[in-house]
RNA sequence: GCAGCUGUAGCUCAGCUUGGUUAGAGCGCCUGACUGUGGAUCAGGAGGUCGUUGGUUCGAGUCCAACCAGCUGUACCA
């Protein structure tokens, strides 16, 4: 006989379901979050999972691989109003940042909006490509930012806004640091090296890509990376930049003394500034933007030195290169320096739990004018793993609602009347609408929701013109003390009975007792 | 993309080295002891294309190959 194929039931890899822990814990997240936005004077903003491809950026899905990366497919509604070219051909794509949108509606609505344009958001993003541990093609950011302000002033703003938020999450004064660094820098010294031009853009990427993982593998990959290339342990080889000796050396000096000493203490904003200048002014010699970026981090140090925000806050690290993409000045980058195990005990390093920087140019490419911005962005999903690692949020189970026992199927009318008569109270409950003829079932399904209490109304009862309210917490730790179940069904523990009456104001005594009013 | 590891019950896994009646365990689930009371205990029960296809063999969960899926690392990452 041939079986029936069963639909085989899967999450899409890289997606993750999520109960009602986990939505609490992020409803709690971004309540936080945007509470400290606020008080910096962002306002809200909302745009469309959906964009234009091309507003996007770079990802112009191509005709191999429209989806690489970026989730895109092309609009078949159809636009007749516009020219037949126009109509059902165009790329529409899953956003995979909060960024690019902002920009796009900024240019839109550039003549509503009050200069300097500051906002805040959160939202899906997506990313079509390979999952990791803590790592999803769908999860939330909360970004803010800041339209139409050259001044640093913005991206100080930015540095302590996101050292603010750390701790208004709950994680401690160094455990977290935010780390500055300047685009402009990075170029400075890629030019003192003789990689500038043009011709060596490919080049230079690399040597970013290498300087951005020093965190990760250390200053002896670095130099690998830089020079001829590095094997790892799976034996996958990776290409380097080949630069010579004494470029490597160059770029190993700017990345400062903790890679050349092995150290990882970043060196305090203040003291990079003060300190280094004269060494990082040397080492560019001509560099326009060399010497651009170092009084820029100079200012930002200032900005927030004089607002208190010290090195065990904000420091500069000039290993910070974020994204290769768009970002034109000042980046910053939120790390936790939180060391935990995973459940197999392994080390866990959280790393990168936020960023952003300036992105001069991505306004302007939709408007034939400058327009400055700068934005910072939390990776909420990331953060939350993290948090829910180290104990920090969703330990508690949610409470559930009160549960109405059906004792007598006829007289389903009379305990819907209780709950109605709680709900009326304010007090969560619900009716068991189960199968009502084993009455364990009921209890145990109270139990699994983690019902606070039962209410229970037999024949006996009514004719009392009472109820029974049986206390699931109180009753499961005096569980523990009892062995049979004879003894258990004799002392019925924590069980009391209550003129009917008087069910919505007992209840509300036990909940109250157990703090969950 | 590259590399390594892993696919056996709803879940976690044993069995594979050395092929041989009917493929096991724990947890979970269902039923009963207990027709008016959950979390304890005991007894019983259901649940398997052993990832897929092909090969070797008298015989394959076990050996071989290819493929598929998952995990881990690495590369890319706005």
């Amino acid at each position: 006989m041939a079986k029936p194929q069963k639909l085989k039931a899967r999450l899409p890899r890289g997606f993750a379901d999520r109960g009602p822990a986990e939505i609490a814990a992020t409803r709690e997240m971004v309540e936080t979050i945007r509470k400290v936005y606020e008080l910096y004077g962002f306002e809200p903003v909302e745009t469309p999972m959906i964009e234009y491809t091309d507003a996007l950026g770079k990802f112009l899905p191509d005709q191999d691989r429209p989806n690489e990366g970026v989730f895109s497919f092309q609009d078949d509604t159809g636009t007749s109003a516009i020219a037949d070219v126009q109509k059902d051909e165009q790329w529409l794509s899953l956003r995979y940042d909060l960024t690019a949108p902002l920009a796009r509606y900024v240019a839109e609505n550039f003549q509503h909006l009050a200069l300097p344009y500051r906002s805040y958001r959160y939202g899906w993003v997506f990313r079509n490509e390979k999952p990791g541990p803590g790592r999803f093609r769908q999860f939330m950011q909360f970004d803010a930012d800041t339209v139409g302000a050259a001044s640093m002033a913005a991206d100080a703003e930015m540095c302590m806004m996101a050292a603010d938020t750390m701790e208004a999450l709950g994680i401690p004064r160094g455990q977290y640091v935010v780390k500055v660094n300047n685009r402009k820098v990075l170029d400075g010294v890629m030019e003192a090296i003789g990689i500038g031009g043009e011709e060596n853009a490919g080049k230079r990427l690399t040597v970013l890509r290498a300087i951005d993982k020093l965190d990760r593998l250390g200053p002896q990959a670095v130099k690998q990376l830089l020079g001829e290339g590095r094997k790892d342990e799976s034996g996958d080889f990776t290409k380097g930049a080949n630069l010579d000796a004494k470029q490597i050396e160059t770029i190993i000096s700017y990345l400062g003394v903790k890679s050349a000493i092995g150290s990882t203490k970043p060196l305090a904003l203040q003291a990079a500034s003060k300190v280094r200048i004269a060494e990082w002014a040397e080492l560019f010699g001509k560099s326009e933007s060399g010497q651009q970026g170092v009084s820029e981090l100079r200012e930002i140090a200032d900005l927030v030195g004089a607002s208190g925000y010290g090195e065990d806050r904000i420091v500069c690290d000039s290993s910070v290169v974020r994204g290769l993409e768009y970002y034109t000045g000042p980046v910053y980058e939120v790390e936790l320096l939180i060391e935990t195990k995973d459940e197999k005990g392994r080390p866990v390093r959280f790393g990168s739990v936020g960023g952003g920087g300036r992105y001069d140019g991505l306004v302007s490419r939709f408007m034939g004018q400058p327009v400055p911005a700068t934005g910072f962005s939390i990776g909420v999903s990331r953060l939350q793993a993290a948090l829910t690692l180290i104990g920090k949020l969703g330990a508690k189970k949610e409470t559930g609602p009160v549960v109405v026992t059906v004792f007598d199927k006829d007289r389903i009318a009379d305990y819907q009347k209780m709950v109605a008569a709680l709900r009326e109270a304010n007090i969560r409950a619900e009716l068991y609408l189960g199968n009502p003829k084993n009455f364990g079932n009921q209890l145990k399904y109270a139990d699994r929701r983690n019902a606070p209490c039962v209410v229970i109304q037999g024949g006996d009862e009514k004719a009392k013109g009472e109820v029974q309210i049986k206390d699931l917490i109180e009753g499961a730790k005096a569980a523990a003390a009892i062995a049979s179940n004879e003894e258990w069904r004799e002392t019925r523990p924590a069980q009391f009975a209550c003129k009917e009456s008087e069910l919505v104001e007992k209840v509300r005594e036990l909940l109250a007792r157990h703090g969950l009013d």
